[in-house]
DNA sequence: GTAAGTACGTACCTTTTGGTAAGTATGAAT
DNA sequence: ATTCATACTTACCAAAAGGTACGTACTTAC
């Protein structure tokens, strides 16, 4: 596994930013497969593959609350068109395709996975944090 | 630190998704604090106050590619509103206002740092398996 | 006096995202 | 004969995201 310390590339990417090769800058093409993996259902696609292993298409539909099977056939292309998700089709007659993570895929689900858990762990205080800001956004006078 | 192993509070709410209480549920309240953390200028920032500490909002917009002022403002805004960033203004006439991480936000931060710097690393992996699909999309005849 | 910098807010418009509903082909079950 | 289930696709529409351009209020530099 490439990384050490978080942070470690993209402070070194941000040392280099001139030759403008990382996120930060807005021609990279990385961006696409940030935007890809962090998008509303893929994050819980991902996610749920990495738990429950394979996966038919009706399953996911019925485990990820709230998807239209629109919604769910564009994301499960997009990430098979990423390589993160391996799609198999089998020639039946009630249609049957199976959907699992790669290596690629589960490498970026394991990470993806970590950031939910966080959310989920600290849901409250997140909560806390919303309800004791509105009043004084802090103002100072001196610079 | 909560977190021990990836998935490991996730698992845990697979078990108890009768419940509803969880983000593979579409009722989940934490959805809302997923979908910012993970929207498209929300996680630059984030990682860019992680690197360089406390910016001015000019400096972001300089330094996030791309970004456009009404939406480094309404990306600021919801990720002041949820605390995870600190702004403090200053009642200077030049106006002065400086971002900076919450301990929650820092948090989050590395997390979304992890996932980033995975899509640098990694990203001539990606590109490769791009290239290596479109062919065979993998068909079977059996079940 | 003019231009630039600061941190936005606002109006307007385009693009993207996402939802609903229906259709498709086939076989099994009722 | 009708319905159901499978895995989608398509057409259509609503909502959200996002961009451009301009305004603001004041100061400093030219």
């Amino acid at each position: 596994m490439p990384t050490d310390t978080p942070g470690a590339s993209l402070r070194a990417a941000l040392a280099r930013q001139q030759q403008g090769a990382h996120l930060l800058a807005a021609t990279c093409p990385s961006r696409a497969v940030l935007s890809h993996l962090t998008s509303r259902w893929a994050v819980l696609v991902l996610v749920l593959l990495l738990l429950s292993g394979t996966r038919r298409f009706s399953e996911l539909r019925r485990e990820v609350g709230g998807v239209s099977e629109k919604m769910l056939a564009q994301t499960l292309e997009a990430l098979a068109g990423d390589g993160f998700v391996l799609r198999q089709a089998y020639l039946v007659i009630p249609p049957k395709v199976e959907y699992s993570l790669t290596p690629l895929g589960r490498e970026a689900a394991e990470r993806l996975a970590v950031l939910v858990d966080w959310i989920e762990d600290n849901y409250p205080r997140i909560e806390q944090a919303r309800a004791a800001l509105p009043a004084a956004p802090a103002v100072q006078d001196a610079a």
